[in-house]
DNA sequence: ACGATACGGAACTATCTGTTCGGTATTATA
DNA sequence: TATAATACCGAACAGATAGTTCCGTATCGT
């Protein structure tokens, strides 16, 4: 890809990332990402279509890095114990978010974009789905899988919204056991 | 209230519910509205402030009715069977929502506004700390209550979104089966 | 019947979106 | 280094929407 463009695609991207630390999403308007990204009108549309547009490829950009590295960590363990901690993929996801990489907070607390929401719970799924013995405890008896899933992935990212509701006191070891106990 | 403001009111509400079963609430124009609801721009800038406060005082106007409903069911039972099955209030609660009054189901699907989904979740919450006995099984030891009935909440919005993506296949009583076997 | 007030309708400002176009600068490539 | 391709800027543009203002008219409560 040209240098232009990946410079003027990564401006943007910052830009919005930038703006999303100051207000919701809603509230950003496309004028205001060219005018902190520096770049010119005609330039953000040759690039993406509608502001949406935009938060979708971000999205894509930023969940691909966080469930990569939940990939990696689970195979970077793998040639000492194999027996590793059956939740650390989850922890380690939770501990992500704490840090708040990128502003990441700021789509998930659902006052923002139900696209990112849906793209996050979509990508957790796969997640869940790999691990699913680790959930299939008591319950899943008379239950659709689809249904059962769904709850998990669901009860993460609300588990999530209440620890950032709440302030983030938690460590994310303490709320991923809340994650388990409620799940 | 003075009957000409009464009515001009309710021809706001019946237009955005009408709309609403169009299309998604951010789609929908101020101008959509008093078009549908042959109502002069002035006028509706005379009631409501912005589109989303409209959305939020319809919002009050339909739970009122139908969390008034919830109660009401449960003093009309007490004087034959004080022992009403645990459950009926919610029962009853998706059958209002499979009935779908009002077109409420519009609001609650996801990708609506954040707002409807933040207003039933607190009238939820109140329900639900009134029942909170059928919910402390297992699992309550350790979370803190704010955390626990967040869960229970949340639980029943996202069974209620899979219940609605999903078709509306099972019956009421069925899908209350899945809310308390999940939670 | 009368004063108060809600309504209609039009005009108006301001903002945002998405497009177009010509000139300029940077790129990959030969 | 020379050249053709292309990404950029910036300004101007049309169209849609939000929210305000004003005045004449109709309806209300009393």
């Amino acid at each position: 890809m040209d240098r232009r463009q990946r410079k003027t695609r990564e401006a943007i991207f910052t830009a919005l990332i930038e703006l999303l630390s100051q207000k919701d999403f809603s509230q950003i308007t496309v004028g205001q990402i060219i005018e902190t990204a520096d770049v010119g009108r005609a330039t953000f549309y040759a690039h993406f279509e509608t502001k949406e547009h935009l938060l979708q490829a971000l999205c894509k950009e930023l969940f691909c890095h966080i469930f990569d590295a939940a990939g990696e960590e689970e195979t970077g363990h793998q040639h000492i114990f194999t027996c590793q901690a059956p939740a650390s993929e989850f922890v380690h996801l939770f501990q992500h978010l704490k840090n708040n990489d990128n502003n990441i907070l700021k789509l998930l607390s659902c006052r923002n974009n139900e696209l990112f929401l849906r793209y996050f719970e979509s990508e957790l799924k796969v997640l869940i789905t790999k691990q699913l013995p680790l959930f299939s405890k008591r319950k899943n008896e008379k239950l659709p899988e689809s249904f059962w899933i769904h709850h998990i992935a669901s009860t993460f990212t609300q588990t999530l919204r209440w620890w950032v509701d709440n302030g983030m006191h938690e460590s994310a070891e303490t709320i991923t056991e809340y994650f388990f106990m409620a799940v």
